[in-house]
DNA sequence: GATGAATGAGGGTTCATTCAT
DNA sequence: TATGAATGAACCCTCATTCAT
């Protein structure tokens, strides 16, 4: 019998390449939205391997011929999703004349993010302290870092250009935007009225103007 | 000093009273506040019985001498933030003369429950999604909608008085103010150099007038 | 070889089936049969599950592969001897002319059950007033009223037909059949000299003539 | 502070004397009926030490202030119906005139014992085979055989004497007896219409005359 | 006599993971 | 690929018992 992989992997190891080189096979893609789904609903430690299996229809065992563990599973789910991020956040800051339009494709942006990887963008807010603890995760730390760098240098751009108003707090307002938006991603309804890009226009506004009625003050 | 509300029975095992316990001890609470320091850094889940009994210092069958159960421990912590919540922001509806105030008071107020009742917080921001499973601790359901009745109170009152912009989707504006509220016991340090309080007037003028210069729109 | 019951949800913790288990295997029959033998000799509260998996062999989780819970065990246990004790009775009911050759068939047949379903009858004997605690044990009260209401409705023929005692105490006298018919089960030896049917024709002989000598009285 | 008795007692190890000399206190003896009747009714193991103080209306710990431990209750129990027990047998041994009389003496007197020491008779029906594990209670076991002994005797005397069936064996009919006499301790009810002495002067006859009518055979 | 806090061993159960088939 | 049986560690909780006050 030949053996194809090792995934020996002791636990919380690094990823060992799974089974045959790629994550290619198509049952593979469907675990994980499974997998991502019910973190995403329940927690990564809420969710049980036996769950995610019972959900796909197999045996739990039998999930550990597409992946290592666990841990891998969520692994990919947010690498996959933190990779299309980073790119988008790198294209908005390349292509925006100007900081009020930097800020407002960062939100649209997220917001698209919000969509697409709806479960991986909640299991990156509710799990990252959980799953930073580990050395293998130590990736999230350096993509939140990242994160908020961008955001920050177009707060600090703006405010320079006399965009933002001059006594902005950059710290402070950087994370009242990003809590706001990436909140969101808990009571976003993706088949709901309220599309993901007329939230992220809302948004836009509340951020730059305010609530108040304009003379008041 | 908060009166306690103390095993109410109910589902998920019965309550049956720790020998002795009530809710006076000193001791109690103590242990309580290990409990939500830990339930608010590592999850509830990912905090086990040991570690918290470890923490204060005695074997984990020690605790049940003091609480019924695990549960017992996150519903004394939740209800005892929740009265106080409730009550607080009673007393804004009551006093407040204008809805510019009211807001404003709100978002104090929120704060100074982020301060003084932090660990509660974060665990009903963290854990009402799993905890709500549990009929016992359908409280929390009831709880989130009064708080948002108060808020959305508040929005219509303003923007029917023409406070606030008349075209403010109440919705949406409710659930921006709270996300980034309340998100912020995550990263808030009681002992850093911005106070609960300066945060506090910072995010009031945030929610008013946001970002732009004057000028700017 | 009877069909057993298996898991049929109901109180003391949902009965969530064990992943793959299902009624047939073998390995489940041999389990089964140790656990019913411990809980026969040391009582249900008194048998540990790690006694159990000791005696298989396993460790103790390994058993949740198989069965949901301790209470799982015994009730699939009960059940599979209360489904072929109602059919045995059934028909004696329908099968005896007279109610002597009747009361001697339901001896008999009470014998027969000590000696193939020995564990279960114990358990039945010792367990049930404990078990019937739970709601999901409600069933063993159901069993005992129709094992009473066979036998009073021969012992009540029998009175009628003028084949019994016209003062015949039917309750009584069902107690003290009862009695001295299934506590047997504490001392019979399967592979002792005095078989099951040695005995049953004895008990027989003793409750229709008693233990006098002819013309003692 | 003077030390008066000293109760170090390793577990299960014998009986240290209980406070003082002996057994006097009227709150022992109402604690140790507290106990006996948990005990007969949810079976030793079933019953914890504190629901035996709970139902007293103290702490847990405060029993030990009476008592060396839980095993040092039953004991006691025991031990009181056991005295009791051997003696009234050997009363009937002594003035019973014949084999019919001494029969329906032990009978009677058992029935006696079950009216007076309720509790304590089912305690030793139903826990007789766990206790006997430890060495402790060794006594019962040879409290079982003086009672089994003083029964084979009446029945030898009785068959020898022509009084009972020439072909009577004796061993089952030994059993036969005990099984339902004492077992009738379970659904005796002190304060029902059926008076132990009725009950007695019933079961008698069964043993006696059996359950068929004259004539029929 | 009683309390209240604690111990320490053990109970039933869960769960990620392994591996022969 | 999947199954089914098992592992082993950990989890929440129980309970008899101890002991300072």
């Amino acid at each position: 019998m030949i053996v194809v992989s090792t995934k020996r992997v002791s636990a919380r190891g690094r990823a060992a390449a799974p089974e045959s080189g790629n994550g290619g096979s198509e049952r593979r893609a469907e675990l994980l939205a499974i997998a991502a789904d019910l973190f995403a609903t329940s927690g990564f430690q809420g969710t049980t391997v036996r769950e995610i299996a019972d959900t796909a229809g197999i045996l739990s065992g039998s999930l550990y011929h597409h992946f290592d563990s666990k841990d891998s599973m969520v692994d990919e789910i947010l690498r996959e999703f933190l990779e299309y991020q980073q790119k988008a956040y790198d294209d908005v800051l390349r292509d925006s004349p100007d900081a009020r339009t930097a800020i407002a494709e960062l939100v649209r942006c997220s917001f698209r993010a919000i969509h697409r990887y709806r479960a991986a963008v909640a299991i990156f807010q509710n799990e990252s302290g959980y799953l930073t603890r580990f050395e293998r995760f130590d990736y999230l730390r350096k993509a939140s870092a990242d994160i908020e760098r961008t955001w920050k240098r177009v707060l600090e751009d703006g405010r320079r250009a006399g965009v933002f108003r001059s006594d902005l707090n950059i710290k402070l307002a950087y994370r009242f935007i990003r809590d706001t938006v990436w909140t969101a991603v808990h009571w976003y309804n993706p088949r709901g009225r309220m599309t993901a890009g007329v939230i992220a226009e809302q948004y836009i506004r509340f951020l730059c103007d305010g609530i108040m009625a304009p003379g008041q003050e």
